[in-house]
RNA sequence: GCCCUUGUAGUUCAAUGGAUAGAACGACGGUUUCCUAAACCGUAAAUUUGGGUUCGAUUCCCAGCGAGGGUACCA
């Protein structure tokens, strides 16, 4: 039963005219007023030429003898109030009930191919909380699309080459005496930052002593030792010395390894990794390739730009004056490959907003050289994380790493566990996965239920809630609905397929069914706009609804053992809307907590 | 300078141009012989300012103020 487009039929009859979906403005009713749905008959006006309390009665009078699933309505103002008939509320659970996909779209043969580039590290230093966004925001993205029916490649590129990864070199080169992780036990990226901030930390002293001799900044800068030093070891990399390539190639292993861990523990993954330094030299050819064709030029020093005055922007660079590539000329090969290893519909960046300068360049200058696909990338640019202080800042050590979070999260998650008692009974194992779980849900859960584009703020002093809108508030009402199915279990109580519609339910039953009905309508919307604060929004609301019901009426002690099922059945598949709207935002849900 | 984003209770977040702007945390008060109290109920508390479009504006447009980001050899 579909009331939309019944209402959208009536009105076509009744008005003799066509009419699109966005005119019919069918809501949830508010709560003071009597009804399930309503339709807003303002955009409809001009069809029915008549006031908004006139147009609404017509509507409502017509759906009324012609709709058996209107049972009544009323008008208030602009506003029809539709009342649903008794009989349909359980035949909608009955059909949400037997959808096997639990209201998800399969993949097909000919499924669009989508490929989201995410994560996107530097091999430098450690990963940190923005990081963490960016990596929850690209795993839900790439399961809210398969859920509506794409194919996805989850893609991730590593910066691997350039200045930064040779500044951690050489500091480890001069002062590391050669330690590694397994000598210092450290994780490699946490071992690899250190040192880059050793550099940074050495760099500065070398420029004040430069300045304490009368030097201006740029004049220190220019005469800096061991910048000229790192820029050496970089122009060797280049040149494929060996032992360069070889320090290089073991630093960066030892990174890897680190942000693998970290990975894992954010439970996120790619089907693909790609590397700039197996990426930059194709995008050199694809820039020396589009300067012999004009569409580049060259300047007097040898620097090669793009001229992008005519689209509105400004001259970019694509190719310094000694031939090294910059980050635009990567990311141009680094396209160019992927779109040789897949055949790619649809290309997304997941890359914060400061950013999005660059791939508006990007987007024209793929479409400059003949990329069919240039036009059409998405950058789905998402805000920064913020401290109650401003900005993140490497150099105040205002960083929140994201391993100290994620171990934090789940230490506090066991003490508040163990504090209410939660834990009893378990064995250690039970235990740390249960607040694993929860910890890592409320961090997933905070991070995802803001609206990506808009920049958010993290109190790491007052931490993340464990109460009220959040990652556990959902887990614990999952859990607490197995508890009930479990004991059900346990009576002998075996559901039914299909429930007896002749039941007549309460208000808050009929609520709960509207809610469940719209879950299909909210996965679509979710990847239409790349939101995965829709799904974390619409199941708290579905929640917060379910744990009222809970608490007004009983489900193993009702006495209509028709009733008690319903409810069960109902659990049931709240249940499941919870375990496959968190699965989505990639967080897991257990069954006791 | 120029360009982009953004401004909602004390705080963190909601609200396809629709009815009296929703939640949560915090504050104050209440609920447990009953299926998990990480729950439920109640009270106080907000749209940056000024114009405009509209039957109707937190939402769209213009201007001011505040915050963040970008802006040719960092990624």
């Amino acid at each position: 039963m579909n009331i939309q487009t019944s209402v959208q039929k009536a009105i076509e009859t009744l008005y003799g005219q066509q009419v699109n979906a966005a005119q019919v403005q069918l809501q949830k009713t508010k709560k003071e007023f009597k009804g399930h749905l309503t339709l807003v008959t303002f955009p409809l006006l001009k069809i029915s030429k008549k006031n908004p309390e006139q147009t609404a009665q017509e509507i409502g009078e017509y759906l009324a003898i012609n709709e058996p699933a209107i049972a009544e309505f009323n008008v208030i103002k602009g506003f029809l109030n539709l009342t649903i008939a008794p009989v349909y509320w359980v035949g909608m659970l009955n059909e949400i009930n037997a959808d096997k996909n639990s209201g998800l779209t399969a993949q097909t043969e000919d499924s669009q191919l989508v490929m989201i580039e995410y994560s996107s590290p530097n091999t430098n230093k450690p990963l940190h909380l923005g990081h963490i966004r960016n990596n929850l925001l690209g795993y839900s993205l790439a399961e809210i699309m398969k859920a509506n029916g794409y194919k996805v490649v989850k893609t991730n590129i590593v910066n691997d080459r350039g200045i930064h990864i040779c500044k951690s070199m050489l500091a480890w080169q001069k002062w590391g005496n050669g330690v590694t992780p397994e000598s210092t036990g450290k994780k490699g990226d946490h071992l690899i930052g250190d040192f880059y901030v050793l550099f940074d930390k050495e760099y500065k002293k070398e420029l004040g002593e430069l300045h304490d001799k009368g030097l201006s900044k740029e004049e220190a800068e220019a005469q800096s030792s061991l910048m000229a030093e790192a820029r050496e070891m970089l122009r060797k990399w280049e040149a494929g010395d060996m032992e360069t390539v070889a320090l290089w190639e073991k630093m960066n292993s030892w990174v890897y390894a680190g942000f693998d861990e970290t990975y894992k523990r954010l439970g996120v993954d790619f089907d693909k990794i790609y590397y700039e330094s197996e990426t930059y030299l194709t995008g050199k050819e694809q820039v020396l390739e589009g300067l012999s064709k004009g569409i580049f030029y060259k300047q007097e020093d040898g620097s090669v730009w793009a001229d992008l005055t005519t689209d509105g922007l400004d001259n970019k660079l694509l190719l310094r004056a000694d031939g090294t590539s910059v980050y635009m000329t990567q990311d141009i090969g680094t396209a160019k490959l992927r779109f040789k290893d897949y055949p790619i519909n649809k290309m997304v960046y997941v890359v914060g907003n400061e950013q999005n300068y660059h791939f508006q360049v990007l987007s024209l200058l793929l479409d400059k050289l003949g990329f069919e696909f240039g036009k059409g990338l998405t950058h789905f640019s998402y805000g920064m994380v913020e401290l109650p202080e401003g900005k993140m800042k490497s150099r105040e050590g205002t960083v929140v790493d994201a391993d100290d979070l994620i171990e934090e999260m789940i230490s506090t998650a066991k003490e508040t566990s163990k504090e209410l008692g939660k834990l009893d009974g378990y064995s250690e194992e039970e235990a740390n996965k249960v607040s694993e779980i929860v910890g890592l849900g409320a961090l997933k859960y905070f991070i995802l239920k803001v609206d990506p584009r808009k920049n958010m703020v993290f109190n790491p002093k007052e931490s993340i809630d464990f109460n009220g809108n959040t990652g556990p508030f959902i887990q614990y009402t999952y859990a607490r609905i197995q508890s009930v199915l479990r004991k059900a279990a346990e009576q002998g109580i075996s559901l039914p397929e299909s429930l007896d519609t002749t039941l007549i339910l309460n208000e808050k039953e009929e609520d709960l069914i509207l809610n469940l009905n719209q879950f299909k309508e909210v996965v679509k919307e979710a990847a239409d706009s790349y939101s995965p604060a829709l799904i974390a929004n619409y199941v708290y609301d579905l929640v917060k609804e379910y744990n009222q019901f809970y608490h007004d009426y009983s489900i193993l002690r009702e006495e209509n053992e028709a009733l008690k099922k319903f409810r069960l059945v109902l659990s049931l598949n709240i249940g499941k809307v919870i375990r496959t709207t968190f699965s989505l935002l990639g967080i897991d849900v257990p069954d006791r907590m």
